[in-house]
DNA sequence: GCGTCCAGGTCTACC
DNA sequence: GGTAGACCTGGACGC
């Protein structure tokens, strides 16, 4: 089985960063615990569709150990296009120096560093992180992994099992009442095909998203101007992208607000929410997000073993 | 098995 | 700018 490796600096934490949400959860992502494994049905632009196997190995600190089924040999077109999108679903080129001495500052958040929590774990596309984002807009977690699951059985299949997720293209040549007669995105299901439906005509150029030049304020606008998107689905989709700036308040943050923060009292509004991660400036919304994902993280199935 | 209620964000219409 | 009601699915519950 072709492998390769990924180099890594010394504040990346490989399992912390692969379960920092539930994204690790949601096809063609899935992850095991007991081995500490990441794995991914992946389609490369060539068409070949293949396993990624990522195992977490006390042996190879500083590099990743990519492990590649379903091919016999990789080229290097191939290797590099896999490292480059892998780099950033890991963001393991992430500089979370300011991050981390904000957290130092304050020993509330001084588990963050020491856990190594921080990245988030990203699909390869801004098409995938965009329709997962969709599909967790009021609804259940258990919906939304249903949901995800139903859609990537129209993608590519992998011949081991599974599938690759499918294409914008692949959504948008089907009508919208097919495509949700499938997936079951209920109401959903129209921004669904909408989406899919702008990128797959060239109006919408949604990888370009990740830009590290475009101003925050500017991808905020732009994600909040798609139909299904509203301030928690935005302020969830930046952090995807690297910005921090905005919050994502849905109903698990004002709870983890009343009980985590506010000593059972429910805030009483957003803004009061707001108020409390305003001094972390730019980090806020990764502030938030450690807020959400405290007790996971520090829990023995992330911190140890 | 059936009906009702509920949870989860966003959109639209209206004030 | 703020608010009410609709949107859709599926789980929980009562009958």
């Amino acid at each position: 089985m072709p492998s390769f490796s990924l180099s890594t600096p010394p504040d990346f934490h490989f399992w912390p960063s692969v379960v920092s949400h539930g994204w690790c959860d949601l096809p063609p992502f899935s992850c095991d615990e007991n081995t500490r494994t990441l794995e991914r049905i992946h389609q490369l632009s060539d068409g070949a569709v293949v396993r990624l196997m990522l195992p977490a190995s006390e042996a190879n600190i500083g590099s990743v150990s990519v492990h590649v089924e379903g091919i016999e040999v990789l080229t290097n077109a191939q290797i590099e296009e896999l490292s480059r999108g892998l780099r950033r679903s890991l963001e393991i080129d992430r500089d979370l120096t300011g991050f981390y001495t904000l957290m130092r500052q304050n020993p509330r958040y001084a588990w963050v560093e020491q856990i190594g929590a921080g990245r988030l774990l990203s699909a390869p596309s801004v098409w995938e992180d965009l329709v997962k984002t969709l599909f967790t807009t009021n609804t259940t977690w258990r919906m939304t992994i249903q949901m995800t699951e139903r859609m990537v059985t129209l993608g590519d299949p992998y011949a081991g099992g599974g599938y690759a997720f499918p294409t914008p293209q692949r959504l948008a040549a089907m009508t919208a009442a097919d495509l949700n007669a499938h997936v079951r995105a209920g109401y959903r299901g129209d921004y669904l095909h909408l989406l899919a439906t702008r990128i797959a005509n060239g109006e919408l150029e949604v990888e370009s998203w990740r830009d590290a030049d475009l101003p925050s304020d500017e991808v905020y606008k732009r994600v909040k101007a798609l139909k299904g998107f509203g301030d928690y689905a935005a302020g969830s989709m930046l952090k995807l992208l690297g910005h921090f700036d905005r919050l994502a308040t849905d109903s698990v943050c004002r709870a983890v607000y009343k009980d985590s923060i506010n000593k059972g009292v429910a805030a009483a509004d957003d803004k009061e929410i707001a108020a409390y991660y305003q001094p972390f400036g730019q980090w806020r919304g990764l502030v938030q997000w450690m807020d959400v994902m405290e007790n996971y993280l520090k829990s023995d199935k992330v911190s140890k073993g």
